[in-house]
DNA sequence: AACGCAACGTTATAACGTAACTTCACCCGA
DNA sequence: TCGGGTGAAGTTACGTTATAACGTTGCGTT
């Protein structure tokens, strides 16, 4: 699959579909804020962890409660929003707007949103990035006359290990 | 615009940007769900009016109060919901994920969604349609492994009337 | 009439998200 | 060392979006 030649590539190692080690990428993180001057706090890193260990796009009240599991004692709904907040500011993590649900980005340098393909059958989702699609949206938003802030691109379908069992 | 006087005709105008008259594009809805054996009640008739006449995507809980307004009695959320639900069925309507609110489409007789631009300042949408977009995501999609079921292309900013102010 | 079916009404509640205020921890300067 | 400022986190309450569950209506068929 990798070394198509013209095709995108998700990462600049041609293996990465954003299957990254958990603790290796919370390692970036903390480089990444280190160098930008913000503080990724206790609880902003658990958050950060919980959702890299997930795999998948998960909802905020899910992160409440395997954060109370953590903890031990309640946790409030604004404190995950917040720490969200934040994690979405530094670009370490993306909101799934068809789901209301949240991912870790595998690449948090890079300055665009992603492109997510996401199975409705098991749930997982992967991260892409492809300039050819950030291109055509940007003729088209010229063309239009509009000025990007965002872009959210979210496929939805069947992923390759559930195509099988969805396809009938 | 079209010739008046003749049944309702699917646009054609591959540049267009879903600039029809509401009970222009009521009265398509009407000849498509008839074509195709579904039945466009009331009820979803008036859903579909409305939200032709907001000409912005707007949320379920203001259908309601725009519908509990016209028929002056209370309106649950799950009618809204329904009839929003057989509405995306018939392509006649699109859900922007990133706003929770629905937009008429402007051409549901075909069958790809289309690709939304969204003003955050004054709240306007923008349907369009780009083949080159499509073309990509299948393309990603099957390196990837991926089915297709569903895309959401939302670029979110700032609109031509919005863009001087919006600039600073 | 009796039945089946689909749409719609009604109530309650789940799921997602935020406002407003308080408390805590830490740093920094007098 | 102390006190005050600041940003993060805790806490309570509430707003917003969506669905579950069940009852009712209307209409066509037999």
């Amino acid at each position: 699959m990798e070394s198509l030649g013209t095709e995108p590539q998700p990462c600049t190692d041609p293996d990465c579909r954003g299957q990254h080690a958990p603790a290796e990428r919370v390692a970036l993180a903390v480089a990444l804020c280190a160098a930008r001057g913000n503080k990724l706090t206790t609880l902003r890193r658990h958050v950060l962890e919980l959702l890299w260990e997930r795999g998948r796009p998960t909802g905020a009240y899910a992160l409440i409660e395997a954060l109370e599991l953590r903890y031990d004692r309640p946790v409030g709904p604004p404190t995950i929003y917040r720490a969200l907040e934040f994690l979405i500011s530094q670009r370490l993590v993306s909101k799934i707007e068809s789901r209301n649900a949240y991912v870790p980005r595998a690449h948090p340098e890079r300055q665009h949103d992603g492109l997510f393909f996401l199975c409705s059958i098991c749930g997982a989702s992967t991260e892409l990035e492809d300039p050819r699609v950030l291109r055509v949206l940007a003729e088209d938003a010229a063309a239009l006359g509009y000025r990007v802030d965002r872009r959210v691109v979210e496929v939805q379908g069947a992923c390759p290990n559930c195509v099988p069992a969805g396809a009938v």
